[in-house]
RNA sequence: GCGGGUGUGGCGGAAUUGGCAGACGCGCUGGUUUUAGGUACCAGUGGGGCAACCCGUGGAGGUUCGAGUCCUCUCACCCGCACCA
């Protein structure tokens, strides 16, 4: 923005223009005001002046991380949307909570901590101030007293709070549900659970040759708890992103590459704490259909979990000892197997490997191994649909036929999902039938297509062909029933067994890096582990000199360099000594927890913020999270970008489940209502090859580039530093002001479209707050200019644009209640103006867009009292419709003219208006018309 | 490949339930105020035609008195997932 352009709307004009000096003048007096009366604290239960009689509303903003770049003109977008509909309801009489914190700990602070050479919580406080100064300017109506950062001691406290408390918790498959680990052991204790011989529970039988509890040594029975617990540590193949020196979760790899930074991953095998998701997947499955959420976020969320159902089944090996075992979505195809393929990092290879039988080439098969494994995801997925693979010169047997079947290895075939092997159905998949045609390996069809469909490989439903052997006969059955009937013969004959396989797999929980919360928890020399007792809480982070992490091939956690801190006693680290005795040595845990984990919880401390005996009171959790008559429970209204689809919002509920599950929340879910905002693009400009310039080496309005005079094309683009587009938010409010910034970001047109910035725009709602001005302030004055008699055109507009902004802002669709305010002043202004109780009224619909303005509007009508808690107007119904309203006919389906009537005209009265018009009289030519169709309001239509 | 979504003037968009297509804003054209530019204000602005009228919501069909909206097919673009057996 240039001076010179803030120069001219400021020193032109008469002296009393709402002018950006003047815009600034009034937000910085109103914000002050706000800030002064603690005009938008929510109140709770109990807290003085709290009204159990309102409606409650929780309107949460996703937590921003506060990088050290400053907020960007896509960051408000969310905020502003959120803060209309609450400044809504506050006026509407609801008790509202709509609270701002901030996301502090992760890789972007810490990264950004070592770019610039300071220490994380130095550089992460430093951009929170920028960021809440920032946010304050948009006159956003947060309740500041509840403000926390996921790095304050009170708060991560409480994060590794619940942390243990899934680590203290085991799944309960019987009733679907989470419970404290010391039931468990009750459980096994009073002799309700048996064991097999490796440690597997059983509630319904004891194994066949099962053993004691006490049979277990004390090791074996911690690692049996260990292996129920929800927080675990599993020895897990886990992404490696050698440059960021940390694991990450499956979550956060893009195209084998790291999230942020864009650094490629390896895979490797390392222990690492993990969550047991997995064993909530049914139920964040099923809940998914109460929420009212976007439709493409809850398909995301169910194409992560990814529910597959079909059988395990078991194929006895020929040449070795042992069976493979495979996971099918298709039994019915299952003697249309032609071959198997395992992955190259299953356990059967390195069998092969080590006792290679007759006809193996061992050489091939380790060096296409090493390949496989060495190839990094990047280069996999590069190869496309490429197979390739090498035979393990074994067999299987078919379960079926009895048949020999080759066994192959292949990286198409992956080690993470399923068992990591396959039967190989090229008849009917596209990927076995690509590798069968490639390796020459037979292809049998044995599902033919409901209708004639010429197609190569189907695989589809369809009805059973050549599916006949002595064992088995599923001939003419459909896919379905074809299922049913091989899982039914697998299990009978003991060949396998009917399941549910998913996609999602446990959650990788630690981290290598040093910003982060630490875990509560140490270990003894022997490897067991006990948790830190809650009045130790929290494991303070140390401060640590040099955090910048090695680059690495083998994981190191940043906090093992503290040797002092990680080697201590059990009394130290704060063990209770029922547990331990206190002058047992212990290690402390070095790693850290990912950034994920302060945003899994945020909106619940919100509720209750100062708490320090518990992460939440259990009161103020029921008001604000509970059902109650109005609400199902958890937030009402949750606003935040739809790239957080899968993991904040699938980790989130997944912590809400297992805190209710456990009695600590009321309810199931965490955010009832969600609404990702659209995305915030810019103008770009193309050239002919295709090579984009700099927004600020064009001429805009010629559509040239200036250096070259070369024509080029505007495009929609995101912003980015490199094509010189990005907006400042700062600029634009210190040119027009935070009431013209709001609404400007709010006019440009549904809430969760992606659409384009256009700073040439902005002018126009300015101008509409130029014009509002004008309606109450005299321009050359400064006096009030107010009109003494009331319009009943202007009256009745007055109450139909309160109707219709009122229910524009329920239904977020701001850019439509904008409009009708602008309409509405035009209106005014033509009329002559308002008056100054009409005008009241106006300042209060004005209010939740543009707060600052109304503020200023409310105060000059002589109010008391702030604009922002006043009451929103009410309209009368009948003063929605004109005594007189014009009716459009048609003749032949085309507009032929139009007639007014009395708005309470009866239909054969509107008849007889729409044939007695002149032009409708002319085409009819005097013949009767067939029909007269009339839409009571819309539309006559007659019909020759 | 699979899943979700979007196509409306020069541009951003409106039309909530099948009922006047283009509200509102930008831009543009003309005018008023102004020493001038700019600001502000007033009027006009989908295309064609003097007009009656005709054409018009990515494209092609269909249902209907009436379709941007519903149905069938199709094209383009955006987002997400991607060898998940």
């Amino acid at each position: 923005m240039s001076d010179q352009a803030d120069v001219r709307r400021d020193n032109s004009g008469p002296a009393h223009r709402y002018s950006s000096r003047l815009a600034g003048a009034i937000e910085e007096r109103w914000q002050q005001a706000w800030a002064e009366a603690k005009a938008f604290r929510a109140l709770n239960p109990g807290d003085e002046g709290f009204d159990a009689a309102a409606r409650r509303f929780y309107c949460l903003d996703m937590f921003p991380y506060p990088s050290g770049k400053g907020l960007h003109v896509g960051h408000p977008i969310g905020y502003i949307g959120a803060d209309i509909i609450s400044r809504y309801r506050r006026m509407r009489g609801d008790n509202v909570l709509h609270p701002m914190g901030w996301d502090a700990f992760g890789l972007p602070a810490e990264q950004y901590a070592i770019d610039t050479g300071v220490h994380p919580r130095e550089t992460t406080l430093k951009a929170i101030d920028t960021f809440r100064r920032q946010l304050q300017r948009f006159g956003f109506s947060f309740d500041w007293d509840r403000e926390f950062a996921t790095i304050d001691e009170g708060y991560y406290k409480w994060t590794q709070w619940i942390w243990l408390q899934a680590w203290s918790s085991w799944y309960d498959h019987r009733v679907e549900r989470a419970r404290p680990i010391s039931e468990l052991i009750t459980a096994i204790e009073t002799n309700e659970v048996w064991f097999d011989r490796e440690g597997c529970l059983s509630w319904t039988r004891p194994p066949e040759d099962g053993k004691m509890w006490e049979e277990f040594t004390k090791t074996e029975q911690r690692d049996i708890l260990d292996g129920q617990r929800l927080a675990y540590l599993g020895e897990e193949t886990v992404n490696w992103c050698p440059k960021l020196g940390t694991v990450l979760a499956n979550e956060e790899i893009i195209d084998g590459r790291s999230e942020r930074g864009g650094h490629p991953v390896v895979r490797r095998p390392l222990r690492q704490w993990m969550f047991r998701i997995t064993a909530f997947a049914e139920r964040l499955l099923q809940s998914l259909d109460d929420l009212n959420w976007p439709e493409s976020t809850r398909t995301q969320q169910a194409m992560w979990i990814g529910r597959s159902e079909g059988a395990d089944l078991r194929f006895r090996l020929v040449e070795l000892e042992g069976e493979i075992e495979v996971f099918t979505s298709r039994p019915d195809t299952l003697l249309g197997v032609t071959f198997m393929v395992v992955a190259p990092e299953h356990p059967l290879v390195e069998q092969v490997l080590g006792e290679p039988p007759d006809g193996c080439d061992r050489e091939r098969i380790r060096d296409y191994v090493n390949t496989a494994k060495n190839r990094s995801n990047i280069d996999r997925m590069a190869d496309g649909k490429n197979k390739t693979g090498h035979p393990l010169g074994i067999h299987a047997t078919h379960p079926a036929t009895g048949e020999p079947i080759p066994v192959w290895v292949s990286d198409y075939v992956l080690a993470g999902y399923g068992h990591g092997a396959i039967m190989a159905v090229p008849g009917h998949d596209e990927r076995d039938h690509a590798f069968a045609l490639k390796y020459e390996l037979p292809i049998f069809e044995v599902v033919k297509p409901g209708e004639e469909i010429e197609d190569e490989c189907w695989y589809g439903d369809g009805i059973a062909i050549n599916s006949w052997c002595e064992q088995l006969d599923i001939n003419g059955l459909s896919t379905a029933e074809a299922k049913a009937a091989v899982i039914h013969w697998a299990e009978l004959e003991g060949h396998g067994i009917g399941r549910t396989s998913w996609r999602i797999k446990d959650w990788l929980f630690s981290r290598q890096r040093y910003w982060g919360e630490p875990f509560p928890i140490v270990h003894t020399e022997d490897g067991t582990h006990y948790p830190i007792s809650k009045e130790h809480l929290p494991v303070l982070l140390p401060v640590l000199e040099d955090y910048e992490p090695a680059v690495s091939e083998d994981p190191q956690p940043l906090l093992g360099k503290l040797r002092r801190w990680v080697e201590t006693t059990a009394g130290e680290a704060g063990v209770d000594p029922a547990l331990l005795p206190p002058d047992t040595p212990v290690h402390r845990e070095t790693n850290t927890m990912p950034g994920w984990a302060g945003s899994c919880w945020y909106f619940i401390r919100y509720c209750d913020p100062g708490n320090d005996t518990a992460f939440v009171g259990e009161t103020a959790e029921r008001y604000w999270l509970g059902p109650n008559d109005a609400a199902a429970g958890g937030v009402d209204l949750y606003i935040g970008g739809a790239e957080h689809a899968v993991m904040h919002l699938l980790y989130a509920r997944f912590w809400h489940k297992l805190l209710h599950d456990l009695g600590h929340l009321s309810s199931d879910e965490p955010f009832r209502t969600l609404f990702h905002q659209g995305l915030l693009t810019s103008f770009a400009y193309k050239r002919d090859d295709g090579s984009l310039v700099p927004a600020d080496e064009v001429d805009e309005e010629k559509s040239i580039e200036v250096a070259t005079g070369e024509v080029v094309e505007r495009i929609v683009a995101k912003m980015s530093k490199s094509l010189r587009n990005v907006v400042n938010p700062d600029d634009v409010i210190a040119e027009y002001g935070a009431d013209t910034f709001r609404l400007y970001e709010m006019y440009m047109g549904p809430l969760d479209a992606s659409k384009p910035w256009n700073t040439r725009d902005i002018v126009g709602v300015f101008r509409f707050l130029q014009r509002a001005w004008r309606l109450v302030v005299d321009e050359d004055s400064g006096d009030l200019s107010v009109q003494e008699t009331l319009d009943e055109d202007v009256e009745r507009a007055l109450h139909r644009t309160i109707a219709k902004v009122g229910e524009d802002i329920e239904r977020l669709s701001y850019n439509t209640a904008i409009a009708s305010m602008i309409e509405f002043v035009n209106l005014a202004t033509h009329h002559g103006g308002l008056t100054a109780e009409q005008l009241d009224r106006f300042a209060r619909i004005l209010c939740p867009f543009a707060p600052h303005i109304a503020e200023e509007f409310h105060a000059k009508l002589g109010n008391e009292g702030l604009c922002s808690v006043a009451v929103w107007p009410d309209y009368d119904e009948s003063m929605l419709v004109d005594e007189s309203i014009e009716l459009p006919v048609q003749v032949k389906g085309k507009v032929r003219g139009r007639i007014s009537v009395p708005a309470d005209s009866t239909e054969e009265e509107v008849i007889a208006a729409a044939l007695a018009h002149e032009r409708v009289a002319e085409i009819l030519g005097g013949a009767e018309p067939r029909k007269v169709i009339v839409v009571p309001g819309k539309i006559v239509n007659v019909i020759p």
